[in-house]
DNA sequence: TAGTGGTCTAGACCACAGA
DNA sequence: CTGTGGTCTAGACCACTAT
């Protein structure tokens, strides 16, 4: 990754739990143990830990040292900024992706208010996982941003795409889960099985120099939606 | 809050976000104004600061300064652990808690598993907002932790309670959030409109010494389901 | 009392944005 | 070039847990 140190101490400290050299339920070295094992100064020892701690890694307790959680390996969308692509090659099961639309539009109103731009790009797919089409995602691109878009680029991964050939850094979403009767698009993308509502996940995404950059509305089936979250109480 | 001298900070700069002192769109001051400006030392200013990247109220741009991010005022379950009690009075709208049951109960298997402890509370509640019952909260909690309820305790807030006269400190709690089917206990006690679905959310809350001392399911009406989120790219 | 994590300091050097 | 935030250090003192 990065070179940072407590970047790296961070790493090593999750592959460590991943594989189990640190057990769940035991502690990890003490924080003096760890600047001594990695040659380095305790604030950035404690920089690693904190972040292991967001992450929801490890639970730090004064006085006695920093235990190590029981996660399971599927709970972690951490935080939900995660594409499709990545989520279904976590989970393991045989997936497809269908581009249905890939227009260049100028949006009003309401999408200009959010993105504070007019001119973009709009991407339909579905998801199919299992055989089923299970995902709807509508997605909107601010085009100065985003010049260059194709249907090979939307078949694969946009995120892929943006983080390593156009170098945008992903800083931070909103996000906003609701439900939502079905639609005529839904019904005709979907295999809703004759379900008559959908969760619909909105999220504006920003770059990490704040500007908002895409608009996505992921559409899911119900009994196939599934949102994990690991929630903490604010802390440094 | 407490005397330390970054959450006192924190405390100023959301105050004056909120208030609309610091603008959204604009820079609040640079890291040594701050520092100056409160008399201390810039790691302490800058914990201040993360602390508000980390809660979404600013976004820290390298070389440029930090800028106030727009943010709803209706967008803050502080990633969710806020109660319901809470979340009611920002909310504005007439509420109304009913408690259904309040026992003590033996669990197996399964629930005990999740907690490590089988003698527990059980309570489980309907919320009405507007007059219409929309929420059906099933909660657990440890008996060893939680010696002491009673009815009028669950008809007010439990997490006051908790927090204020048990002085325990929930530090975090896994969610996971799906949709089932309605059941019966869901027609009995909320005001479904013929809607065959709820929204679910589970969650098993932590205290601050990593135990896990509640379970909770939260049953919602489909149509006035709404969860907000604030994902952002792990850092620090 | 010894060992742990929590806070705070004063300073250093680096990477980036902008005039 | 100056000013901004990002990383890192070595040390201090405090609060809590355990023995």
């Amino acid at each position: 990754m990065k070179n940072n140190k407590y970047q790296v101490i961070y790493q090593k400290l999750v592959s460590k739990i991943e594989r189990h050299e640190y057990v769940a339920g035991e502690k990890l070295p003490s924080e003096h143990e760890l600047l001594e094992l990695f040659d380095t100064s305790r604030e950035t020892v404690r920089k690693a830990l904190n972040q292991l701690a967001q992450n929801g890694y490890i639970q730090k307790i004064r006085g006695k040292g920093s235990v190590v959680l029981h996660r399971d390996k599927f709970d972690f969308p951490i935080s939900g900024l995660i594409s499709f692509k990545e989520l279904a090659e976590k989970m393991g099961s045989p997936w497809e992706t269908i581009v249905h639309e890939l227009d260049s539009v100028i949006e009003t109103a309401d999408l200009q208010q959010k993105l504070g731009e007019s001119d973009l790009w709009k991407v339909v797919r579905s998801r199919k996982v299992d055989g089923e089409s299970i995902i709807l995602d509508k997605d909107y691109f601010i085009k100065s941003q985003v010049p260059i878009l194709d249907h090979s680029i939307c078949s694969n991964s946009i995120y892929d795409f943006l983080e390593k050939d156009l170098s945008l850094q992903i800083a931070f979403a909103d996000k906003e889960v609701t439900v939502e009767e079905a639609t005529d698009e839904d019904r005709a993308y979907l295999d809703l099985n004759g379900l008559s509502h959908v969760v619909v996940v909105k999220s504006i995404v920003h770059l990490d120099d704040a500007s908002p950059f895409q608009y996505t509305e992921s559409r899911h089936r119900l009994d196939k939606f599934r949102f994990v979250d690991f929630a903490r109480r604010m802390k440094i």
